[in-house]
DNA sequence: ACCGCCGATCAATCATAGAA
DNA sequence: ATTCTATGATTGATCGGCGG
């Protein structure tokens, strides 16, 4: 009865979330990249390095995140909303600071 | 039937469109092992068989023992543990896959951020 | 055309961490 | 402490591409 289910001594057993700002990196991406959220090899060891985790770690958020997204694309919602507002800043930034170089450059 | 594609990048961030993409809509072909249509048992076509621990046990001795099948030895093992040759041939590829996965990065912590009580 | 392998991914599930 | 949900990892099996 009980037998059958020895998935005995799984890695699985002792599992740490990852930090909120690795968590945070992986979603920038995830939702900036929405149209086709599947990152080469070379981002993955690029956001590995950035969340301090392994490549693997990172393939199996991405596994996990399109599944669960496309799942339930309403629960994410809020959260793609949140996130595209977020780079939408950073870019805003970005032009500012290209614009005021330009300007004290070139007059 | 042609959805568009993508629009490569969007210059209005205010573009709160739940838009769905290719990747979204993509299904896979429910797995053809044990169809309903064979035999007339009640189990319905499309499911991940669940690998008895003998049948691991077995396939991992002989993973061991050889890290690729020839046809004759699939045959045999998969006559032995009750399986298809296909589902044999699968378990070593993803088993070869498995191996090499931890021998890449096997044993090492990116960091150890975490503390130790 | 057929077949096995590789690499990536899917999809369902497991087991735990964290929230309620 | 107990229940429910969020999430990382595992894994049988699929998809597309390559070579024999």
């Amino acid at each position: 009865v009980m037998i059958l289910r020895s998935r005995f001594l799984d890695a699985r057993r002792k599992r740490r979330n990852f930090s909120k700002q690795a968590t945070e990196i992986l979603n920038e991406y995830f939702y900036s990249h929405l149209s086709n959220p599947y990152p080469s090899e070379e981002a993955k060891e690029e956001l590995a390095k950035k969340c301090s985790i392994t490549v693997s770690q990172v393939s199996n958020w991405f596994g996990n995140k399109r599944i669960r997204y496309k799942k339930n694309i309403g629960k994410f919602q809020e959260e793609a909303n949140l996130y595209a507002a977020k780079t939408a800043v950073t870019a805003a930034h970005a032009v500012a600071a290209a614009v005021q170089n330009n300007q004290t450059n070139s007059p | 039937l042609s959805e568009d594609k993508e629009s490569s990048c969007s210059s209005e961030p205010s573009n709160l469109t739940p838009r769905t993409f290719d990747w979204m809509k993509v299904k896979r072909n429910p797995p053809k092992t044990a169809k309903v249509s064979e035999l007339g048992l009640g189990a319905p076509g499309g499911l991940r068989t669940n690998f008895t621990t003998r049948q691991l046990t077995e396939l991992e001795k002989e993973f061991h023992f050889n890290k690729y099948l020839s046809r004759a030895r699939r045959v045999e093992i998969a006559a032995t543990l009750e399986l298809n040759e296909t589902q044999v041939k699968i378990w070593f590829q993803n088993r070869r896959m498995k191996q090499k996965k931890r021998e890449r990065e096997g044993g090492r912590v990116p960091t150890a951020p975490s503390g130790c009580p």
